[in-house]
DNA sequence: GCAAATTAATGATTTATTCAAG
DNA sequence: CTTGAATAAATCATTAATTTGC
């Protein structure tokens, strides 16, 4: 019995070690010309082919990602859940809010952005048809809706939305509001620098 | 231009992320409260205002539907189409065509495999590294076939899947499958109990 | 201790989306 | 509108961990 050729790659410490690092330090989907450096220099510990490292980063970083999404959206289940209750306590209240933004439109609403209240009024329209200054009572029921009817919405709906691409970059530790880095690190003289989880989009489930 | 003001909000990855996350869990249209609340998460990862967040419910929603109705409105029409065909006779056309097109992934490998088989998904372009923030002229293809002889990577059967040319880096190391060489570690005691992914730290090859 | 049985990880494939050229 | 490239998501399949009864 030779060593009965196992059917799938089994890396070995070493080079788990360096994609590894690789990964942390920001690589997530080599081209080829990366590939196959990385493939050369891991072949030094042991069998290993392009495709293998094709697919480990594949892989990694796609259970990376999952096991963000699943960390968030446990967090947000939390929140959810505190949120419901603090309605439930806070329903006087926010009837309040909704017979205010009868009249004064948004003004409620606004005041609640992040306190950052330098800004001027902006356009706020609910729903397209309606008119900032017009503060007709027609809208009654829209904003009602805006303000506490239709939360806690369930999960019936198959949404998809895909955001853009920002994933094939590798988002710095502080990543500007609007910029798409796309950095690709270097290979080998790996600076190991932590970075930043990436961001993902989310998908149906 | 330094920070150049951007007229309008242009979210972080992580924001974007969040935000899909909580509309995948259900949320369409927060109230003023829970809008604050999200505002606050947000403004961890970049600025952001509660307008943002509430347009940005506003618009995935609305372009969510959007989408659901084409896609339904397509297929719908197709299914249409097809009943239509099928009892005009057309049959062969129609059943020709889908039976191209279920080969077009099988015979796709066969026939492009004129040297360079395409497998499932491989990244073919071997870009060296892109034009970071090129802005302008964008990777216009650089795509280089790689070109790997190879078969089709039949499922169950073809274990081996010979040199992609990924490089036909053999290595020529007669490694055993799936035994760890472990040669000379330098700084840690791997033993039997292979380490896995997290630990490893601060490594220089 | 130690294998069979079970479960968790993860390598390898396939399928679906998305975006951009044509 | 169609198509191809790229790649993320889902899935399959095998190996490693682990549990369990002895």
């Amino acid at each position: 019995m030779s060593p009965a050729a196992s059917s799938r790659w089994c890396p070995t410490p070493e080079q788990l070690m360096i994609l590894e690092e690789m990964y942390r330090s920001g690589i997530r989907t080599p081209n080829a010309s990366q590939i196959q450096k990385i493939t050369t220099h891991l072949s030094f510990y042991g069998k290993i082919e392009g495709k293998n490292v094709f697919y480990w980063f594949q892989n990694h970083k796609a259970r990376d990602r999952q096991k963000l999404r699943r960390k968030l959206s446990r967090q947000l289940q939390l929140q959810h859940q505190q949120q419901q209750q603090q309605q439930q306590q806070q329903q006087q209240q926010l009837y309040y809010y909704q017979l205010n933004q009868q009249n004064h439109q948004f003004q409620g609403y606004l005041d609640y952005s992040t306190g950052s209240s330098t800004l001027p009024q902006f356009p706020y329209d609910i729903s397209n048809s309606y008119l900032p200054q017009g503060g007709g009572g027609v809208t009654s029921t829209q904003v009602m809706n805006y303000t506490w009817k239709e939360d806690i919405p369930q999960r019936l709906e198959m949404e998809k939305m895909y955001g853009h691409d920002w994933m094939m970059m590798e988002t710095g530790p502080s990543s500007p509001p609007c910029t798409r880095p796309l950095q690709t690190l270097e290979l080998f003289p790996i600076t190991a620098t932590n970075l930043k989880e990436e961001g993902t989009t989310s998908k149906q489930f």
